[in-house]
DNA sequence: AAGTCGGGGTA
DNA sequence: TACCCAGACTT
C-alpha cells in the first residue's frame, strides 16, 4: 500500500466505524477505570460474552476503590463461567496497587501501565489512547488479521517476526490525530467486516488495494503456527454426603496449585493417567488410601456413581465422574471445607460444577446415580 | 519461544 | 471436529 491508499483506507475506516459501529458501555467513557475493566474482561472473550459480566462489575465495583476493598473471593464468583480466572485475581491485585501506589488513579504512561498485573501490550496501549488520547495503535487478534490481509503478510502473526511485521505495517496506516478512534475502528472493522470466516470483500472500502484480495489469499491469512495439541485429563469427584445440624453437607476443595480453576472451589478431586472405570478407581490405592487416611469406612452399601461428563477446555479434554457417598459426618483438614449443600452456590465454582450449585439441581443429581456394590 | 490458562460461538 | 475470540503470564 502506498502512502494514498494508506490515507484513504484511514480516512474511510473512520466512515465505515461511524455507520456500522456497535453501542457499547465502554465507548461512552473515558475513565481509565471502566475502560480497564472492559478491556480485562474483552481478552480472550467475545463482546457478547463479556458484556454481561461488564454490567455486572460495574455495578458491583463502581470505582477502583470498591474493587480494591473486595474479596477475592467474591471478584472470582463474579467472574464465574467467563474463564481465565488469573484475569479477576490479577484485576483485584492490581486495583490495590493502583490505590495505593497511584492513589486510585491509573498511570498514563507506557511503562507504569506494564508493570501492573494483567496489563500487557494490548491493554497499556488500549487504557493509554481511549483513555488519554495517547497515540499508541493496539494489535488485538482483530488488528493482526486486517493488516495481514491488507498487506498479505505471510509470516505467521503469532512468532516474533510475524506481530513485529503486522506492527510495521500498522504504523502506516495509524491515525496518529485521532488514535482511540482508530483503534476502535479497526478492531469493530475486524469483528464485523473483515471476519475470520467469511470476509465481506465484495462490498469493502478497501478492495482496491488489499494485497490479499488481489491474490485471492483473503481466505488464508492470516497464517498461524500449530497450537499445541489437546490433552486429556481424567477426573473423579469424590462427594460425601452426610447430616449435620439438620442440614445436608459435603466438603469443597479450594484449588491452590498452579493448574486449571485456580483459587475455584470444586469437590474432593483424583485424577488418574489413564481412563480409568469408577470400579477399578473405587479399588484404586489412591482412593482406598485417601479413605484409610480420613478414617472413612465403607458401609456395606454404595458408592454412587453419575455418568461420564465431558468437558472441553482450550486444550484440554476433561473426562469426569461424580461419585457420591452417604457417610456419618466427618471431620476432613486444610484444604477441605465442610459445606451445607445450600451455600455452595455461595462459592466461585468452575463452569463444570456450577449446574450443581444450587440444591435443586444438586439433590436432582443425587438422584438420578446408580448404586455400585 | 513454547506452554498454560476457560468457555462459548461458528463453520 | 477445529478454530477463534479487545492476551498475559510462566518457564
Amino acid at each position: 500500500m502506498n502512502s494514498k491508499a494508506c490515507a484513504h483506507f484511514r480516512q474511510n475506516l473512520i466512515d465505515w466505524y461511524d455507520t456500522h459501529k456497535r453501542d457499547l458501555p465502554w465507548r461512552h467513557t473515558r475513565d481509565p477505570y471502566f475502560i480497564w475493566v472492559s478491556e480485562i474482561i474483552l481478552q480472550q472473550t467475545t463482546v457478547d460474552q463479556g458484556l454481561s459480566y461488564y454490567y455486572k462489575f460495574t455495578n458491583t465495583y463502581p470505582t477502583i476503590f470498591h474493587l480494591a476493598d473486595a474479596d477475592e473471593k467474591d471478584v472470582l464468583k463474579l467472574w464465574q463461567g467467563l474463564g481465565y480466572y488469573s484475569r479477576a485475581r490479577n484485576m483485584h491485585h492490581t486495583a490495590g496497587i493502583v490505590v495505593k501506589k497511584y492513589n486510585g488513579h491509573f498511570p498514563d504512561s507506557y511503562k507504569e501501565l506494564l508493570e501492573l498485573k494483567g496489563i500487557g501490550p494490548y491493554t497499556a496501549a488500549a487504557i493509554l489512547s481511549f483513555a488519554f488520547n495517547k497515540s499508541l495503535a493496539v494489535t488485538d487478534g482483530n488488528v493482526m488479521r486486517v493488516v495481514a490481509r491488507l498487506f498479505a503478510i505471510e509470516k505467521p502473526v503469532n512468532t516474533t517476526k510475524g506481530l513485529s511485521e503486522v506492527n510495521k505495517n500498522l504504523s502506516h496506516i495509524f491515525d496518529t490525530k485521532q488514535p482511540g478512534t482508530f483503534n476502535q475502528a479497526i478492531m469493530e472493522f475486524g469483528a464485523q467486516h473483515c471476519k475470520v470466516h467469511k470476509p465481506l470483500c465484495n462490498s469493502c472500502f478497501a478492495k482496491d488495494y488489499c494485497k490479499a484480495y488481489a491474490d485471492n489469499l483473503q481466505f488464508i491469512l492470516p497464517l498461524k503456527e500449530a497450537k499445541t495439541k489437546t490433552l486429556d485429563r481424567y477426573l473423579f469427584y469424590f462427594i460425601p454426603l452426610f447430616v449435620e445440624n439438620n442440614s445436608l453437607c459435603t466438603y469443597l476443595n479450594r484449588r491452590t496449585a498452579k493448574d486449571i480453576w485456580q483459587h475455584l472451589y470444586d469437590f474432593i478431586s483424583f485424577e488418574t493417567t489413564r481412563k480409568t472405570s469408577p470400579q477399578n478407581f473405587l479399588k484404586s490405592k489412591i482412593f482406598t488410601q485417601f479413605l484409610a487416611d480420613n478414617s472413612i469406612k465403607r458401609s456395606a452399601i454404595d458408592f454412587y456413581i453419575s455418568k461420564l461428563y465431558h468437558h472441553k477446555l482450550t486444550h484440554r479434554h476433561l473426562h469426569v465422574t461424580f461419585i457420591s457417598f452417604v457417610t456419618p459426618p466427618l471431620e476432613l483438614g486444610q484444604p477441605y471445607i465442610k459445606t451445607p449443600l445450600s451455600q455452595v452456590k455461595d462459592y466461585p465454582l468452575p463452569k463444570l460444577l456450577e449446574n450443581f450449585s444450587n440444591e435443586k439441581d444438586f439433590n436432582n443429581f443425587c438422584l438420578n446415580l446408580l448404586p455400585v456394590r
